[in-house]
DNA sequence: ATGAAGTATGCAAGCGCTTGCATTCCGCGA
DNA sequence: TCGCGGAATGCAAGCGCTTGCATACTTCAT
């Protein structure tokens, strides 16, 4: 290819400017073809969008949301992408906010040293709202988060001194049914099993509370690093069995473990529920449709998902929130392994 | 709180000019002192950073980004973020990046309208590079990637044509040498279950190909919809057998499906492998920690991150690259389930 | 002493947009 | 015919940084 005409510059992205000057019109006029399209005469529209579509223009956001402080992206920090419970959390809201014109990304934010980096070059683009889904211990965090102007949305826990916005469910009343509903079935004798994480933890030590409360002895609690792997939940639950632990209910704190928990019981012959019952967390696909239907907490994360979305479009057309604290609930299904 | 000194507006976020006043310095020091701290002096260093400190400054990128046309964070492009066999390859090229300084962030690209809009908003955060997971077909969002100056690395697959970069393995070459292993393996009947998407497909019919010209009949084919969800999976094999089907072995596009084809195997009495063997795909953990270690084809997802970022880091130092197209193989691994 | 060759810093011109305000152009009632 | 209000557009001043170049100050070898 030859080319007909001398490009300003053949490899550069073409400019506002260059839009304009090929439309015969301001840039300021192109601009708000692109933004505000109403504002401007149809025809002047037409001819804007023409040019628009023969340059390839595409408008720089980083020169727009410095210009105007509204950088149209929300970032979303989780703590691992890897089969997260969070993804139906994130795909409702992405696709929420896509349509208003926003686009979410994730951004990986675990322990550890790279943390404040990462939190400062997320915060460094000033995005219109940052979702966290992992509760953040750290004060310095917390406040830098408060500080930075941003509306804040901490989901899936309600914290008790919530930074901003909270969307979730309280993980201690999680806990607390859950032992009614175990105690109610009869079980006598459950075992605790669960990931080391804040959450998954205040959730075992409100169901040990609860248990205690309603006449229980004391239950067994074993740890295991990872909510997803199924080795060391295997290991965990076959290492308590083997030492002699007789529990009647292995009570998980998500529901990979107790799938885990499932295939470790059948592989030493015991029957699912009825030598060792199974109680899951969080309702993920799989657990109504592997071997056994698991007995779980269902969470309802598109919803969280959904009103997360719905809080920073208030705030974003400056709408006053009026529950900043929202809570979604949870249920608990019955259904085979317990 | 009263605040003792007057500030210039309480809420705005603290500037660069903010901390060089504060600092006595001019801006473009506050500015080096953050970027390349190695070309200012020991003293004023520490005097700049004690300012930053005190004012709480986090500089800008959308500015930074403008003024220097870096925007120091790479987009990734995933279809869906949910149990999707590409998170390990974006946990390892999001750790290599954030050490260098990057902010990496996914998006959510998929099909349908929206897409051409997530797109610009990406390209409009004129990304230091994107990584697209998924192929992409269509033409003008081909283009649109290559005119964006980005680079662009296609991972997972070796597209024929790549736009700039690529880093992945042959999928063809998977399906030719699963088929001939499998035959090496004496199996005679092999049913293809394989989740509708282009690659998948591409492993398929290459597998049928090599099938055929090996001495077999034609293999049968089932479809599903979506590559990780038990239930559709699980019901096409029960249709299949059902139907009068007698495969020996049955050949999954992806280790969820393969999980599920050992369950409702087994839920039929049958054993696996010796009434009927399964063979998966991608070596995602469960599948040699599940009810049945799994036989699948290993794809190293951490290795493809890193060659993405070593490409990525490589563009933007100005090295040239040697090699834009990284086949990394895959590795055929013999467990029991076939 | 003295000029060359660094260092350390400041100056100021942008980067590509947005947007308040000014200007121009209509149509229309008086 | 004239003036007025509103719609459509243009002008130009930033938004908060980066960076090439100029300036000022050191340090040394001569």
């Amino acid at each position: 290819m030859t080319g007909r005409k001398a490009k300003p510059s053949s490899d550069a992205q073409p400019t506002l400017e260059d839009v304009a000057r090929r439309a015969g019109v301001s840039t300021a006029t192109v601009s708000r073809v692109v933004n505000t399209p109403g504002k401007v005469a149809k025809a002047t529209v037409e001819r804007v969008q023409a040019a628009i579509a023969k340059t390839g223009y595409v408008p720089n956001l980083l020169a727009g949301g410095l210009a105007s402080s509204r950088s149209r992206f929300v970032a979303a920090l989780v703590p691992s992408i890897a089969s997260s419970v969070f993804n139906d959390t994130m795909e409702a809201m992405s696709r929420a906010l896509t349509e208003e014109g926003y686009l979410v990304m994730l951004a990986l934010l675990d322990e550890g040293p790279g943390h404040a980096g990462v939190l400062d070059a997320v915060l460094g683009r000033r995005p219109d709202g940052v979702i966290l889904t992992s509760i953040e211990d750290d004060d310095a965090i917390r406040l830098k988060l408060k500080r930075s102007g941003s509306p804040i949305i901490e989901t899936w826990g309600l914290p008790a001194n919530p930074i901003d916005l909270a969307v979730g469910f309280s993980h201690r009343d999680v806990g607390r049914d859950v032992a009614r509903h175990v105690k109610d079935l009869g079980y006598k004798r459950p075992l605790l099993l669960s990931a080391g994480m804040r959450r998954a933890r205040e959730r075992t030590e409100a169901f040990a509370r609860a248990w205690v409360k309603l006449g229980g002895a004391e239950p067994a609690k074993t740890f295991v690093e990872s909510p997803t792997r199924y080795r060391p939940a295997r290991e965990a639950l076959r290492g308590f069995l083997d030492a002699g632990g007789k529990p009647d209910i292995v009570i998980c704190s998500s529901d990979w473990l107790a799938d885990a928990c499932v295939v470790e019981a059948r592989a030493r012959g015991m029957k699912v529920p009825s030598d060792l019952a199974v109680f899951g967390f969080g309702d993920t696909h799989a657990s109504s449709e592997g071997a056994v239907p698991l007995s779980t907490v269902r969470i309802d994360g598109a919803q969280i998902g959904h009103a997360a979305a719905r809080m920073l479009l208030d705030r974003a057309a400056g709408r006053k929130i009026t529950d900043p604290i929202v809570d979604v609930g949870f249920e608990i299904l019955d259904r085979e392994s317990a």
